[in-house]
DNA sequence: TATAACCCGAGTGATTTGATCGGGATTGGT
DNA sequence: ACCAATCCCGATCAAATCACTCGGGTTATA
C-alpha cells in the first residue's frame, strides 16, 4: 500500500462529499473550489472510485456524485486501494527466485503482513469517522442549492463565475524550487 | 507521512540487519546480496538512517553497521519517519488562503489527525516484533554467505561458528548483477 | 438546441525512485 | 608503509510517478 498525497486528496474529496450530498449530488466543480482540487485531477480521482463503487455518478445538469454506499460502510483503505492501485511492491513480484537460493526473500512475507495491519487499521476509520470529526471542529456546512433535482427546487439567482472552464486560481509556483 | 516502497527497503535492511548484528557488525554488501537492493541505494538509506541514530557505523575492514539501540526500542515509524523526512504534504501548507470562498481548509486538521493515528499504529510495531515474525515463519539466519546453489557446498553443520567479524571468505561473485 | 455535468485519454513539467559512478576517509591486517 | 575493506559523499541519470492540463466526447435537463 503506498499513502501518498494522492490518496489524501480522494479521502478530502470524499469527505467533502459525504459532507454535502444530502442536498443531492455534489458537483466536482463545486469540490474543486472548496478543496482547492483541480477539477480535471478530480475527474480522474473520483473516475476510480467509481469504478470501485465507492461513489455514484448522475449526468447531465443537476448531476454530480453520490456515495456508493453508506459513509459507515465506506472505509478510508477503501479509498486509498481505489485511487492507488496497489503496485506489487515486494520488488520480487510473485517470483520465486529472488534470492538464488538461500534464505529466502523475507520482504515478500514481511511487507505483505506488515501492508495487512496497514490495511486492516485504515479499514477499523470509516468516512463516517472522518466527517464527525470535522462536524465536532466545529466546521458548517454551507448547502448550497444549485439545481437540485433531488431535493426541493429552488432558483439560484447568482452563480458564482469562475474566470476560465477550470480556473484554479492560476497557483503557478512562484517559487522556482527549493 | 508518505508510505512508499523506500521506506520498505529501509524496513527490510533494517530487518536483515538486526537478525545478524550479532555477530558483529553487519556490511552494507552482505545486506546487498541477500536483499537484492542495490548497494548505493542502501548507502544512501543508510546514510539518513545513521543520521537519525536509528544505526551505528563501524568504518574499516571488519566494519559495517549494527544497531543505534536495542530493537525493541527501534519502530518502524522510526525508520519510515528517517528515510522519507516529512514533507509538507497538506497542500495548503501554512497559508489561510486555502479556503476557495465558502468551505474551509479542512485538509489540514483532516489529514493531521489521521496522520497522527497512522504515526501511532506504526510507532506500536517494534523491529523486534518484525524480528520475530521472521523468525516464527521459519527464517534460518545463515551467518555466512552461501549464494550459489551447487558450486563447493561448504560442509558446515553449524553456521553459527563466526567468532569474528562477519568474514567475507570467497563470496563468489557470480552473482555480480543482472 | 443549449447547457451542465460526467467521461476519457493523451500529454506535460516537476519530483521521486532506484541506480551508477567516481571519488574520498577511516581502519585492520600484513 | 602499504593494501584492501568498508563507510561516506556528491553528482548524475533513466524511469516512474505525481499533479495537472487539454481537448475533446457523452448524457441528460430544460
Amino acid at each position: 500500500m503506498r499513502l501518498t498525497t494522492k490518496g489524501r486528496f480522494a479521502v478530502t474529496a470524499m469527505i467533502d462529499l459525504a459532507l454535502r450530498q444530502d442536498a443531492g449530488p455534489v458537483t466536482l466543480a463545486a469540490i474543486s473550489q472548496r478543496q482547492q482540487i483541480s477539477l480535471s485531477y478530480l475527474e480522474q480521482l473520483f473516475g476510480k472510485l467509481r469504478r470501485h463503487n465507492l461513489v455514484e455518478s448522475t449526468r447531465g445538469p443537476g448531476g454530480g456524485y453520490t456515495l456508493g454506499r453508506k459513509s459507515t460502510d465506506i472505509t478510508v483503505a477503501d479509498i486509498i486501494l481505489s485511487v492507488d492501485e496497489p503496485i506489487d511492491a515486494t520488488h520480487c513480484g510473485g517470483k520465486e527466485n529472488c534470492n538464488g537460493g538461500d534464505g529466502r526473500c523475507m520482504t515478500h512475507d514481511l511487507w505483505a503482513s506488515l501492508n495487512s495491519k496497514m490495511v486492516e487499521f485504515l479499514d477499523s476509520v470509516s468516512l463516517q469517522k472522518l466527517v464527525d470529526d470535522q462536524l465536532a471542529k466545529g466546521l458548517v456546512v454551507e448547502l448550497k442549492p444549485s439545481l437540485k433535482r433531488a431535493i426541493s427546487p429552488m432558483p439560484v439567482s447568482n452563480p458564482i463565475r469562475m474566470t476560465g472552464p477550470n480556473s484554479v486560481f492560476d497557483l503557478g509556483n512562484v517559487f522556482a524550487k527549493s
